[in-house]
DNA sequence: CGCTATGCCTCGCAGTGCGAGGTATAGCAG
DNA sequence: CTGCTATACCTCGCACTGCGAGGCATAGCG
């Protein structure tokens, strides 16, 4: 399977990061890693994508950031979700949901809408 | 509910009007309403979308244009799907497949990966 | 001393949805 | 005849977003 191709993934990523901090605060890096891993290789999240999304989100007050310093001497930015983060992923998660039903409907290849007579009279 | 956002529908505009496109020719007007009825109103695709996504298509050769006189006297641009079209649909299907494979993956709430030992040595 | 991995960042390009606006005609109500 | 609505096509420019390319710093290893 090729990669997910940009478009795709547009409005997903900020989701998709929001879902990943919904299961315990964690950095850029390792956001990175996880959401790689947990696609299989399908979706890469760059570098250049993951940080601009990360401020864009703490601007808007739906992650809070706190710098700290690892066991490794490293400088990680640890985000965690507000409770308002809290409820745009839920918000986020229902219209992916009703996208994932638009798209079920509209793809399935059957072709024409078919005003299914069914038993003549039973009309509800 | 709500109306579906711009951006996540971003690359699925096009995959969508090639759907309906594979039921059999259609004009812009018709298409729009087509799904703005299949979506139950969550998904509005304006005109201003419509058709320059429709001038892309036919200039990437996946759907062929073809003017014609309705009976009621007004001028409608036809498309239908091209060989070329139809593969692209089956490859945009599999892309879709493969984001929401990895959105339930990623969005489902309980949390960390879990590696999911079973009944030991039950490896495939 | 270089090389790799970790960890953060910014800049500018390109693609895309969309509102606003424009044109034209058929048909109907007044 | 005069609006008004529905049909049917179109374009322009804004705004948003993903992403490659590039940059900086440090820990640890050979």
């Amino acid at each position: 399977m090729k990669r997910i191709s940009k478009q795709l993934l547009d409005g997903n990523v900020e989701t998709l990061i929001l879902a990943v901090l919904q299961a315990g605060p964690s950095y850029g890096y390792a956001i990175a890693k996880e959401l790689n891993a947990k696609s299989r290789g399908i979706l890469v999240l760059g570098e250049g994508t993951l940080y601009p999304v990360l401020h864009r989100l703490e601007e808007r007050g739906l992650i809070a950031a706190k710098w700290r310093l690892a066991d490794n001497g490293r400088r990680r930015k640890y985000y965690r979700l507000s409770p308002k983060g809290r409820r745009v992923l839920a918000l986020n998660r229902e219209q992916w949901e009703a996208l994932a039903a638009v798209m079920r409907r509209v793809l399935r290849p059957s072709g024409r809408v078919r005003s299914t007579p069914a038993f003549k009279g039973a009309t509800r």
